[in-house]
DNA sequence: GTTATATTTTTGATCGATCCAATGAGCCCA
DNA sequence: TGGGCTCATTGGATCGATCAAAAATATAAC
């Protein structure tokens, strides 16, 4: 058979081949290909009119060996299908993108397991840093058993079980999350609330132990009590806040409004009264936390914190970019801000 | 200053320091990282402790490139905000890892422009092979000319513009729109509705075409008129479809159902009643598409198409590997079915 | 015409792995 | 003792790029 027929079913271009058809040495074709002004204007014309000829494309990997340089970075996530941590990853890939790198991608599905093996395999593959959102339950020894010290990491929304080793610099991006249900508590308190509950999430997660101590915070400085049955916990999603309703309601004295995990939680509490025929936004107040879309347009619309999940996807991936620059640098635990969104949920309490 | 001092801030380790620790040849290494039969119990004992000691990474670019193999898929979506979208890669990157790839991730923000330039990055790291949700404007020829011809492609959810160039052999995944859309207002029919409208997207984008072909063609075989203001355009956001609601009710006679675009439009257009005072699920039927999480949850429950983005992200992946294993095979439009789910949202028209 | 200087190009080693053909060691049996 | 055979190991070339230093060529200076 012949070396070449009709098809072009060949093998990938590479600079050798554009070489030897211009008649020069690899060398100046590399030279040619980062706009190196060494070479003469005619070879690069030359050169470059073969490229487009042959239809060269880049073998990135190839370079990366050599110079033992990166062009990717790696985002760990323990939910894509959050909206939240979805957005943020649209961010975090916009800043990789512009600052010239790709995104490797890894979800762990909330296992701390499979973060392991999602670790072990995108270390593999030699990106320049790694961005993690950890998994619950995810241990702080061994992530870095998994990627080694050498390989920066970011880590978001919340930090890994167990004491971090301090040889480890890990830089750190958290929302200000007890700042920001202080906020929303003593926005309610403000509205003339003096039973606030403190509804749904898991206080073993990082990020509900925070906003929980926020709102404590915003009532010992108030003066108000904290009913035990006023501290609902289940599950961050939509069904389980809506079925956990009733808790808040068991015992008297009942709460007229509650601060709530989360949208999600937020939302299902909604749902939850409502279906206890009390309207939100009129018969009782709620608060929620993230501002995911929904939030603005529900029913009515949800006053909460906005995280801005893309702008913290673009910073976590800029801190991480600054710390490729600089290894040396000092380690950074950045704390977001965020702020209160006011909106018809937050009400008064009822005149009775 | 010594070989080695305190702390390790060496460069990586590779498989010449294991061998020369171990006086061994690289090879045998090389033999052991990947479990050949063929080195001896002790010498891959002592290798496999050297490995650990040093804390060896395998550099699989390095590999790939002697070996002319490559571990990554690419996955280039139009909007990974939207949560229909980021399930779908939820689901690419399970079955992608399950198969020992991993996804390089690419986000265009819906624009063809950033499409090429995101293309044009991937392809140079080589990927095995690209999954692509082409945004808006996005243009076949143009895709075709920044690939190249020998990526594999899976194309899903839209067919770029501008006809293909029938020597690019690309699959195609789809959702069965048509029918989904025809099922919704059959449902709606036999719900005893007549004046049934088609609500939001914009109708040149494919997708959005082929519902409106389903509504179409379900009315038409039910013998039922369709007015011209029945069909409102609209960008498939809440906002938008919230906004445009009036434009249903200008003219006599004034639909009582309406099939949505999406599930997006449809939450826009139930929103939108409410504030004519008009109560979705009982003044008005409304029905969507997607099946998104909030679906389930929204006042009332909203009867649409479930396309379960996740397992059609599997099923993405699935059909691009086995492309890979097979490159001659026959170029597949799949078409994906999806189902109806009957919630609330669609009851039958007032009794007037 | 020769030396010095600037410009352009090339040679050969290299990054970290894999592949292939060749080699060495150990064993059995004639 | 040596030929044949299996079992383990190895040297050297290779993937596609980059780099450093050397070489070739052109231009200038005297």
């Amino acid at each position: 058979m012949a070396k070449e027929t009709t098809h072009p079913v060949h093998r990938k271009v590479t600079i050798n081949d554009i070489a030897r058809e211009c008649a020069v040495s690899r060398a100046t074709v590399s030279l040619v290909l980062r706009g190196s002004p060494l070479v003469n204007k005619h070879t690069r014309a030359r050169v470059e009119e073969e490229l487009r000829r042959q239809g060269y494309v880049y073998n990135r990997a190839a370079a990366n060996l050599r110079r033992r340089t990166s062009s990717s970075i790696a985002l760990v996530l323990n939910d894509l299908a959050n909206p939240f941590f979805a957005e943020f990853a649209a961010g975090v890939d916009a800043a990789v993108g512009d600052a010239g790198f790709i995104t490797l991608l890894g979800c762990t599905s909330e296992s701390s397991t499979r973060e392991l093996a999602v670790l072990g395999s995108l270390i593999e593959h030699g990106p320049a840093g790694i961005i993690l959102s950890p998994a619950e339950g995810s241990n702080a020894q061994q992530v870095l058993a998994a990627l080694g010290p050498r390989t920066p990491l970011l880590l978001f929304n919340r930090e890994p079980g167990g004491n971090l080793p301090e040889y480890a610099h890990w830089d750190l991006l958290m929302l200000d999350n007890q700042r920001g249900m202080r906020l929303a508590t003593e926005h309610l308190i403000t509205r003339g609330h003096r039973r606030i509950a403190f509804f749904g999430g898991h206080r073993d997660s990082s990020s509900c132990y925070q906003r929980h101590a926020g709102y404590v915070e915003a009532m010992q400085m108030a003066g108000l009590p904290i009913e035990p049955h006023w501290q609902v916990e289940c599950a961050p999603t939509r069904i389980d806040a809506a079925g956990s309703t009733a808790a808040l309601f068991e015992h008297a004295p009942a709460p007229t409004a509650a601060v709530c995990y989360n949208d999600a939680v937020a939302l299902g509490l909604m749902l939850g009264l409502n279906q206890r025929g009390l309207r939100p936004g009129r018969d009782f107040a709620v608060t929620g936390f993230d501002d995911i879309a929904e939030a603005s347009m529900s029913m009515p619309p949800l006053t909460t914190l906005v995280a801005a999940p893309r702008a913290r996807g673009r910073q976590a991936a800029e801190l991480l970019l600054q710390r490729l620059h600089d290894t040396a640098l000092h380690t950074r635990r950045t704390v977001a801000p965020v702020h209160l969104v006011i909106r018809e949920s937050s009400c008064p309490p009822p005149a009775s």
